[in-house]
DNA sequence: TTGTAGGCGTTATCAT
DNA sequence: ATGATAACGCCTACAA
């Protein structure tokens, strides 16, 4: 059913139902009842396809999202869609994986659906495949990175300063009398890396004997949140089977902590009196275990807030800062 | 950058290039390279809103979930997004919110973007709004509903058995021993309704001293994770207030559950030995808690699976049963 | 107030 | 092997 069919019902022409359609002025009031009823007995629907081809701009928002079943990116894309969505314009969310190489291309899919901007969502996105493709596809048009930033005159970002973070955070199981404290991680993303690098710098500047600096993990990837978890346990085994005297894990997120909590449960270790803990994310999961966690508050649905309202800025033509970190918050609870 | 351009540039017409750019048979291997060659110089990038204009059907499958925040919709998301597209199809996701006008309205959005086929996510779509709009905008492409059913003769769901699931989940309770066991609800749609049908069966079999069925809560709307523990947290005491000698409580959804564990710790009320516990969804938070949380698994992820291949076969042309219920199953941990 | 004609960027068909 | 032309469905000048 097109304007062109209600047209022939109506017996009048396309353009007449296409000005009915879009309210515009200089209709007689008895053809628009016309061709409005005819509308409506038909079921018109306007083809949204043909109107993204013909309008431009076409008012659609791209946002890319690693792994949605992360929780808090579950609920940043919650908010960036009503946000967005109130501001007039459509998301197109879509899921990329770990996939550096499919990062890339999801930029060229957002490119060929002619998207207005694009969020990216979490640190993973600033990598040198994503920064090329957007050099690439995208040269022209905003792109917001949650969490992360890439050095092009079209790139903002929002971030949270998780070196400075996890920094403080390792410093603090020193000052509460851990001597050998352990720095568990998931994978090496931008984010987990400026993590790794503020524990180091708390290390290097706590701890004088000499000994090693004790990093354990590796890159888990595309894996889900309950194999995290048995990640965290298995990590937290190995880290005390080699370093009994270890008595204070960070871990790069608190998913991984919280197999680390189940760890140290299942052999009888107290915590945080024999081994204290703490992670990264301020996860509701943090909340609910026990003991409760003590984490770092990257806040990320807070700065999903702030980039979405800084890219819909940029396309209001307003300025905007291309850089932007906030400090990180820790969340004291049980476990340290 | 269209392939006029590239055409004019190549000294071709843009028919040659159209070929080029779909790998045609019948072009000269001179022209073929030349072609290519400022192709990749102009970083052409095919207009896909054109495509889907000219190319039908369009290959696009639209998903339309209620609230992406629920732990359980962003696995299934992630899931159907991975599989429609290993299946050469694009998915639009969508977040409607709670309100039925508006999953009625984006039902009509699809229609508009001339999706081949649609994917709801959760019971909450179960409703005559969405029927009448499936009526009226898309009578003729299948739907499925991922727990939820709709008879219309293009609609197909995969359900759990949600009702026989918690009747079990109450008969549980009765026979390891409690006298009194309340329903805690959060909001009345059909999945939560059906769990209520199956608590008053069971408390109409098993308790005989002719006292009040004890259902607690209400429509807790668009709230998010936390808030909804909060509720639970609330909802127990109350509960617990007015009917001092309730030993079993069943919740309607897991973070619920969380909650009223919360307030029994911060009463010191032994779970189970005082109060026994019990939710549904057999999520990640009840087996991070403590007590570990006994819960109904209702197999969402499996269902999603399952009415996505049924929703593929349907497009491939194959028979697929229109209801398919599947029991639910008790995960028994520490809490009952 | 209404209608005609052109364009949006691509693919497909049919000539050349 | 290549190109001209129509078609997809809508909007918008401009003409009547």
């Amino acid at each position: 059913m097109t304007i062109y069919d209600i047209a022939k019902a109506a017996g009048v022409s396309a353009s007449t139902v296409s000005k009915v359609l879009n309210d515009k002025q200089g209709i007689n009031e008895k053809t628009r009842d016309k061709v409005k009823k005819i509308l409506e007995e038909n079921n018109y629907s306007p083809n949204k396809i043909v109107k993204d081809l013909v309008i431009q701009p076409t008012k659609i928002i791209g946002v890319l999202v690693e792994d949605i079943r992360v929780s808090h990116h579950a609920e940043s894309a919650y908010i960036i869609e009503q946000q967005i969505t109130k501001a007039g314009y459509t998301c197109i969310t879509l899921s990329t994986g770990s996939s550096p190489e499919r990062k890339a291309q999801y930029i060229k899919i957002l490119e060929q659906r002619r998207v207005e901007a694009v969020i990216l969502m979490g640190s993973m996105f600033a990598l040198k495949e994503v920064k090329q493709s957007i050099e690439k596809h995208l040269p022209n048009i905003p792109v917001a990175i949650i969490n992360g930033y890439i050095d092009l005159p079209n790139v903002y970002g929002v971030l949270i300063d998780e070196e400075k973070g996890v920094e403080n955070c390792t410093d603090l199981l020193f000052k509460k009398g851990c001597k050998n404290v352990a720095f568990a991680i998931n994978s090496y993303t931008p984010s987990n890396n400026n993590k790794l690098k503020g524990f180091k710098t708390s290390v290097l500047k706590n701890k004088t004997d000499g000994s090693n600096i004790l990093v354990y993990g590796g890159s888990y990837k595309d894996i889900d949140l309950e194999t995290t978890i048995q990640r965290g346990f298995e990590v937290t085994e190995k880290i005390l089977e080699e370093n009994p005297n270890v008595d204070g894990i960070v871990y790069s997120i608190d998913l991984l902590a919280i197999g680390g909590l189940q760890f140290l449960e299942s052999k009888n270790i107290e915590v945080p009196k024999q081994v204290s803990v703490i992670g990264v994310d301020n996860s509701l999961y943090g909340k609910i275990c026990r003991p409760k966690l003590t984490s770092l508050d990257n806040r990320f649905v807070e700065i999903s807030r702030n980039t979405c309202k800084a890219l819909l800025d940029v396309l209001n033509k307003k300025e905007v800062s291309h850089k932007i970190i906030l400090p990180a918050q820790i969340i004291e609870r049980e476990s340290s």
